[in-house]
DNA sequence: TGAAACCCTGAAGTAGGTACAGAGTCAAGC
DNA sequence: GCTTGACTCTGTACCTACTTCAGGGTTTCA
């Protein structure tokens, strides 16, 4: 099958497909003479596995770790299960810190009861005021709250 | 003040003040001769609320947005409000799907209660077949899991 | 005077794609 | 046989909010 077949079966764009190609996840197919892409059933389940994981919020890395451990499969198992603990991790860390954020904001909102000008606005000047929360500014794998857009 | 102080007094890297400049968060400030910034108290103020917007996870949009009523004191700070309302949704819906992805990533780790090999590993077939849930495939504003990384 | 510590610009890298531009290929209809 | 449209190819730029680096110039202190 073409790449627009394997879109369509998988759901994935073909970009998407073409990416991940680049990236490693999906082996190189075979082509045609006139240099176009040929799936075959492998592919089509490597492709389901990756997007599978990704529609779990699995890093790239994290998927390429469990594609390696897929290649060895008289390996002990425990390896897998530690990068799904590591990433149920990650994911309720990030719920731990947005559930907090979610009450500053709503602590923050409340400074504001009825609409008044600008000038006296207490978010505004809640914001201008005081200090800024700490944060951890470098990266974290589960990202906070601007991760996906339209 | 020359860019290194304000960097240490607002503990905002030297780099990430002058790329707030060139988005037009934080106005160009005058240089001396030999082309260093200096900035005065309305750029330290400036600063401040923009790190304490990030530390609340908004956006530069959202800041901007901020910015730009502030500059217009006049006006009802209803649209303030608006902004702050809707950014707390955005975390509120992440929030929301992170409760679900950690539910889901929580009974696939059950597939898989003692270590065997990978060959036999629950977890590996559980990722192999079945659907890959549908997830919004275009960006949000609050990010799912993976955003922040050391 | 010389070295360390600071500052400058501009470009490239990060994650996980998306969206082109410009060109080649293929099947169907006329 | 020719045209049209749908498909495919490669390569590049774009998105967020920065961080890092290269290759310089400046200031400060000993």
């Amino acid at each position: 099958m073409k790449i627009g077949d394997l879109s369509a079966q998988s759901g994935t764009p073909v970009e998407t497909i073409r990416f991940y190609e680049r990236e490693g996840l999906l082996p190189k197919p075979s082509r045609t003479t006139s240099n176009y892409r040929i799936y075959e059933g492998p592919h089509v389940e490597r492709l389901a596995f990756i997007r599978h994981c990704r529609s779990l919020d699995m890093a790239l890395d994290e998927i390429r770790a469990l594609l390696a451990l897929q290649a060895a499969p008289n390996e002990s198992c425990e390896a897998v299960n530690n990068v799904l603990d590591d990433h149920i991790e990650h994911v309720a860390q990030r719920i731990r810190e947005l559930t907090a954020l979610k009450k500053q904001l709503v602590a923050l909102r409340g400074q504001c009861a009825q609409a008044k000008d600008v000038a006296h606005c207490g978010i505004l000047s809640g914001l201008g005021q005081g200090e800024a929360l700490e944060q951890p500014t470098a990266r974290q794998h589960v990202s906070a709250s601007h991760g996906k857009r339209r």
